[in-house]
DNA sequence: TGCGACTCGGAAAAGCTTTTCCGAATGAGT
DNA sequence: ACTCATTCGGAAAAGCTTTTCCGAGTCGCA
C-alpha cells in the first residue's frame, strides 16, 4: 500500500491498477454509472478505500465546469454575526453536495477585493457577502457576471441585488408588544448610532407599536453597556419614568440594567428591560438575565442556503427578503426568582 | 467583449484570440516566460484586462501539482478565538500567494471530518487545526499522509503534532508579576474548570510567582461571570481577604470586580483585580475596566502561517511552541480617574 | 457452430493551463 | 544571395477525471 504516495496523492489510475480493472471501469464503478457487475464495482470500491483515494476535485471541476463550492465573505472580524449564519448555510449547501469555504476581510477592502479574486480563480458556484452590520456596502471591485450572489444580513449598493436580513422592525415589534402586553404604559426606547440602518428601522417597530410614541423617550447612542449606563441615568432623572425600556442591543440593555440596580430600581418590577440580538454573553451574564429578540441568525444561514442553490440551479432571485426574528423572554421582563439575586 | 460569457469564464484561449496571438504566447507573455518583444507582452495583457480574464486556479493547480491554498478547520462555534489567529494567517499566507479558506465544524467531529474531507479534494497545500480551547483534541479520522498539518491555540492525541499556542503559564506569571510590582502581598486565583488544560497552566504560573501559595486562595469554577461574583464573595467572607485577585479569565474577573463594588470595596485600592484573554466586551466594559493578559492571537496566527509556509517547503517542524503574551494595564490594577465612576 | 447478451478494455476526447520543442518567417548584416 | 538572430506559431504532452464508443472475449442457448 505504502508506495510512495500520500493518501489523498492517489490517483484514479492507481485504484484502477490496484483493482485491476481499466481506468474507464474504475471510474464507472465509482460514479455508479455504465454497466459494470456488481462484483466488479464491489472489488473497485475496496482497492479505493484501501488506498485511501480520494478523486482529484480540482480535475472533476474542470470536467463538470461546476465546482460545487461556495464563497462566503465576512468582514466581521468577530465573527459573532457570521458564525452562527455560517453554520446554517453550510448545513443546507452540505446537504446539497456543497462545500463552503470563508474568508474574513476583516472590514479592509483591499483584502475583500483579493479574496472575492481567489475565490474567483477557483471558480466558485456562488458567493455569499455577508458582515457585522446590514447597511448598505459599496459593489466589490470586480466584474462578477453572472456569477450568483447573495448578500445575507449585508446589503449592496448594487440595484436588485438578492439581500437577506433579520426583520429589525418586526424585531422591534415583538418587544415592544411583550412590554405592551405586560402592561407597561411608558416605554423608552435607548438604541444605538442613527447612521446604522437597524437602528432606524427598530426604531420605526417600536414607534409602530405605540399609539403615541413620546420622542423624549427614545435616545441614540454608541453601542456600548457605558452608553446604556447612561441613558438610563438620564430616563431616572426625568419628572416622569418609564416603566420600561426596549433597547436597541442588549450590550445597552445590560447597561441599563446595571444603572437600574445602581439606584436601588427593581427589574422588571419597577421598570422592565429588554435587549435585541440574544447574545449570550451579555443576557446570561446580566442581573437579572435579558429578555432579547434573537435574529435567527442560523435560520438565516439556512434560507441563504436554500436561495443560493436554487440560484446556481438558474433560478433568478433578487431584492431584498427579511426573515422574523424571535422573542425569548427571561427575568429582565418576566418576574422570576432568580439565584443569588 | 460581450460574447455571452462571464468574465471569470474567459479562457486563455480567448484572450489569445483577442490579442491575435497562439495560445502558447498568451501564457508566455502572462507568466513573464518565454521570448517574447514586450509590445506582444502588453498587447496580450491588454487584452486580458479588457476581458476581466483570470486564469482558471483549478486547470493551474493541476498542471502544477500544487493549489497554493490552505485550509483551516476550526471548531470555535464563537470565533472569539478563530477570528484573530485567522486574521494573522492570512496576513503572512496571502504574502507568500497562497489563499486561506476557513470551515468551521461547529464541535461536531462528523462535520469536522467531512470539511478536512473537502479540503483533500481541493488537494490544499496545508491544513491549520484551530480551536476554542487548547486541550488535546483527537487524531483527525482520516489519514493526512504527509500533508503539513499545524495545531494553532489546539494540540493533537498525534504524538509529535506541531502546535502552537499561547504561553498560559507565562501569562499568569506577568499578572502576578504585574500585582506583586505594586505591592499586593495576599493575591488570590479565581479560575476555571480543572479538566482544561489552560487553567492547569495559569494556575502553575501563579503559585510559581509566589515564595508560598495559599490553596485557600486558589478557587475553582465554571467560565462564567456568576461563578466570579460568588467567588469573590467567598473570598471576602474569610477572615483575611486578599488583596488582588488574579482571574482565569475576563468573565470571572468582570463576575469578581461586579461583587467588589456591590460591598462598596474600592478596585483596584483595596483589592486590584486581573483577568486573562484581554477580550474587549469585557475589559472595556467592565467598571473599572479591566487590566488583562493578551494572548496575542494575531501573533500566533502570523507566526503559525509562517511555520506553514516551512512546512510546505519541505521543512519538517513537530512539537509545541508556546508565544509570549502580553500586560495590559488598565484601572482594575492601575489607579486612574475614571469617567462617571 | 452461430448468434445474442453481457461485460470489460482501451482509446479518444474534453475541460484549462503550462511548457517544450521544432519549424517557419522576417529582418539585418555581410 | 546567404547566414544568423529574433520572434512567434503550433503541435504535443502533461496534470486528473469523466464519458462515449467500438471492439473483443466469454457464456449460454438453440
Amino acid at each position: 500500500m505504502s508506495e510512495g504516495k500520500s493518501p489523498n496523492r492517489y490517483t484514479l489510475r492507481d485504484v484502477a491498477r490496484h483493482a485491476g480493472v481499466s481506468l474507464g471501469t474504475a471510474s464507472k464503478a465509482l460514479n455508479k454509472s455504465g454497466t459494470l457487475r456488481q462484483e466488479t464495482r464491489e472489488k473497485v470500491l475496496k482497492a479505493a478505500n484501501e488506498l485511501g483515494f480520494r478523486p482529484n476535485d480540482l480535475a472533476q471541476a474542470l470536467h463538470r465546469g461546476q465546482s460545487f463550492t461556495v464563497g462566503l465573505i465576512s468582514n466581521d472580524s468577530f465573527g459573532r454575526f457570521t458564525m452562527p449564519i455560517m453554520e446554517g448555510l453550510e448545513t443546507v449547501l452540505h446537504a446539497a453536495g456543497i462545500a463552503l469555504f470563508m474568508c474574513n476581510a476583516t472590514d479592509d477592502p483591499e483584502r475583500e477585493k483579493r479574496h472575492i479574486d481567489q475565490l474567483l480563480g477557483k471558480r466558485v458556484d456562488g458567493l455569499i457577502f455577508t458582515g457585522r452590520r446590514a447597511d448598505r456596502r459599496p459593489v466589490p471591485g470586480l466584474a462578477l457576471g453572472n456569477l450568483p450572489v447573495l448578500y445575507v444580513f449585508s446589503q449592496s449598493d448594487e440595484p436588485g441585488a438578492a439581500c437577506l436580513l433579520p426583520d429589525d422592525e418586526g424585531g422591534a415589534r415583538l418587544a415592544t408588544a411583550h412590554l405592551l402586553s405586560l402592561g407597561r404604559t411608558r416605554i423608552a426606547h435607548v438604541t444605538g448610532p442613527e447612521d446604522f440602518e437597524a437602528v432606524r428601522l427598530r426604531r420605526r417597530g417600536y414607534e409602530a407599536s405605540l399609539s403615541k410614541a413620546d420622542p423624549a423617550l427614545i435616545l441614540h447612542g454608541p453601542w456600548s453597556e457605558a452608553w446604556g449606563r447612561e441613558a438610563a441615568a438620564r430616563l431616572l432623572a426625568m419628572p416622569t419614568r418609564p416603566d420600561a425600556i426596549f433597547a436597541g442591543n442588549d450590550q445597552i440593555a445590560r447597561g441599563i440594567v446595571e444603572t437600574l440596580r445602581d439606584n436601588a430600581i427593581s427589574v422588571p418590577q419597577d421598570i422592565a428591560v429588554i435587549g435585541f440580538d440574544n447574545w449570550s454573553v451579555m443576557t446570561e451574564a446580566s442581573r437579572p438575565q435579558l429578555s432579547s429578540i434573537d435574529m435567527n441568525l442560523k435560520l438565516l444561514g439556512e434560507e441563504a442556503g436554500h436561495r443560493l442553490i436554487r440560484m446556481i440551479r438558474g433560478e433568478s432571485q433578487s431584492g431584498t427578503s427579511r426573515l422574523p426574528c424571535t422573542l425569548v423572554p427571561r427575568a429582565s421582563t418576566v418576574p422570576t426568582p432568580q439565584p443569588g439575586q
